[in-house]
DNA sequence: GTCTAAATTGAATCTTCGT
DNA sequence: GACGAAGATTCAATTTAGA
């Protein structure tokens, strides 16, 4: 059994200022050891996010070892081929479950894989109890054409995102992702050139690692799934694109790679890389980040007076609003947003958009007095 | 035990020129019954290609409305309804196992499906010794968006394709696919819009089929893994996506559908589907060696005239084709490729889909020329 | 009739907080 | 955990209605 050497590219100190349980984690540094073998030292609930980019080579040859650490021999029969994914599929529950173990309840995984064991995964996924939030598609720009004329070009690989479960409240920071995709929902396909040029790493001329990832990839993946001071651990670093990027978008990392000649590289590399500054670091916030500020609210401090209509864009619908912040429309009364769904028949309606004064340039919603009420209070 | 009903839209005797094994089959017919044991009643090692839309087992949860409050209507079907993963899981090894045991050595299999489902699948077409060939990415050039925000719009469905081995030799039609993509190998990420418009088939203003799949989908797929005469089976057939195009591309075609009400929508669908002519057909072949299809040629044989003026579909730009078929707009003159990324000021643009040319019934792609000419000239 | 604005709709695992 | 109220949330392609 191999001792878990830690490789740091900081001192221990700089993880001072998190919180306890967190403080027991080997911030930002690899963990040069077995997967398996390397996430049972760590704590139950302590991860934010997990990236794994785990082997699918089905030869198995020496990648892989089965839950109790005896080694799987390559297989090459044609009867052994059942044999050969059961094995795969030992050793893709043993690791997830692992990384399950080490999530924290609201955490979720990210898994990259391409059709030769994906739906092994993706499968093992869903049985130990994760719940799949979507798979995403990355296109590969530049793909390696098909020489031989065989098949369809091989252009894209497929990640699987899930979280712990179907309750579970995960990180997904929709604005930001609306924003980075010129204010349109980011959908579930993203195109992304491979790795190559002076990203990819290289050793006397010869790629270094045979699947680099590209750095956009984790950027988005990051950028959409964590917050900044969450711990990410990629349980298959390789030669760390997980950690240089962390590093860059203010997340912690840990890394875990059993080749010594990976891990330096990784190292040397993350060393190298420059986190962006605090200002630069800011998204675009969830609403839901913004104080609450109830109607009443604006009404009280004089910023809507009692007795306002308030009106819908077409003027179809007329209100008043009453001196406690309610709303009055003819039988309905209630909240903006219960009299604005009573008066459309909907289940639901957002009162704040729905509802609008009289300006003197027009109707305008009464969302702008929420945020003028924002503006003016807020530090 | 039901009785197999088998509802025809043509004789068998229009089968008679088939050889004999295949003329045991109930060639383009609808099996009306469970999809398993019709299977069972259909000759070993008898089909050419199976392409199936099996049920997702989506587990949906309550009701989902839009922004606005309308209702979205969902897949509330029994039919999608599993107790369990390994109900699902048991349902799907049942019928892969009879399609595996139909289909000819080299036939190959299309699954089409989302993350609910395609993950477990996938797994289970591995399982059962099929080899995959490809996964297949249907980009949905208009997907439904994810209406509250908590995720990545779902924006994309997966097909897989396998052979029934390793060593087998399956229908690959890579010089049809690679014409059809402007002399660029196929990729394994295809973009169509979801079947809508008139494609829709609609009963007193209703969809008949709440997952009607495009023909524009069936149709790559038919092109690109069989030959003419070719027996295709649909074993989740619904409204008969597949026969329609099997048809129109001269292959036999066998559906299996339980419900009464889907199989009269395909039958009638099926009925009113042109078969393209002999001619055409042969083109499907695409021997190896066939010529590049230059813009030009289309100009050469009379396709589309000299001076002909082209657009985008928003006719922001307008362009006229010269006498060797080059395109010039403004200042920019070049090929329709250059000219199209000049204009748009793009590093890249795909002539063939970004120019239209005026037809009866509006803008059309000069794509839709190119079709037509490699339909007509090719051996 | 023609052009433009408005309405409809699609395989969807679709909220969060406080009591 | 159940329940109720507050609050946040959509893109592209058609079709229909209206000017």
């Amino acid at each position: 059994m191999g001792v878990l050497e830690k490789v740091g590219t900081r001192g221990r100190k700089a993880a001072s200022a998190v919180q306890e349980s967190v403080a027991e984690l080997p911030l930002d540094s690899i963990l040069m050891s077995d997967c398996i073998e390397a996430m049972r030292s760590l704590p139950a609930k302590s991860i934010d996010m997990i990236f794994a980019d785990p082997p699918y080579n089905l030869q198995l040859g020496g990648d892989l070892s089965r839950p109790d650490g005896s080694h799987v021999d390559a297989v090459t029969d044609d009867w052994d081929k059942f044999d050969s994914f059961a094995a795969y599929d030992a050793f893709t529950k043993a690791w997830l479950a692992e990384a399950r173990r080490i999530l924290k309840d609201n955490g979720t995984i990210w898994v990259i894989g391409s059709y030769h064991n994906i739906f092994r995964v993706g499968a093992t996924v869903q049985d130990l109890g994760f719940w799949i939030l979507n798979d995403i598609v990355w296109r590969k720009a530049n793909p390696m054409p098909n020489f031989k004329g065989t098949r369809f070009t091989n252009a894209h690989e497929t990640m699987i995102w899930a979280s712990m479960g179907e309750k579970s409240r995960y990180t997904f920071n929709y604005r930001t992702m609306k924003t980075l995709n010129d204010e349109l929902q980011m959908r579930s396909d993203w195109e992304f050139p491979i790795c190559g040029g002076q990203e990819r790493l290289k050793r006397d001329g010869v790629k270094v690692h045979p699947t680099q990832k590209p750095e956009a990839l984790l950027y988005r993946v990051l950028l959409a799934s964590t917050k900044p001071g969450d711990v990410v651990l990629d349980p298959f670093f390789g030669t760390g694109t997980t950690g240089a990027v962390a590093k860059r978008l203010g997340r912690h990392w840990i890394g875990i790679e059993r080749e010594p000649g990976y891990c330096a590289a990784a190292i040397e590399r993350i060393e190298a890389a420059l986190p962006l500054d605090e200002s630069a670091l800011r998204t675009m916030q969830a609403p839901k980040g913004a104080p609450r500020v109830a109607f009443g609210t604006l009404v009280e401090n004089g910023y809507l007076a009692p007795g306002t209509r308030l009106f819908d864009t077409k003027r179809r619908f007329q209100a008043e609003i009453g001196a406690d912040g309610s709303l009055r429309c003819g039988d309905a009364t209630g909240s903006i947003h219960k009299v604005g769904a009573t008066v459309q028949g909907t289940p639901s309606c957002n009162g704040w958009t729905f509802w609008h004064y009289e300006a003197e340039d027009g109707l305008k919603p009464i969302d702008a007095v929420r945020q003028t009420y924002l503006l003016a209070t807020q530090p």
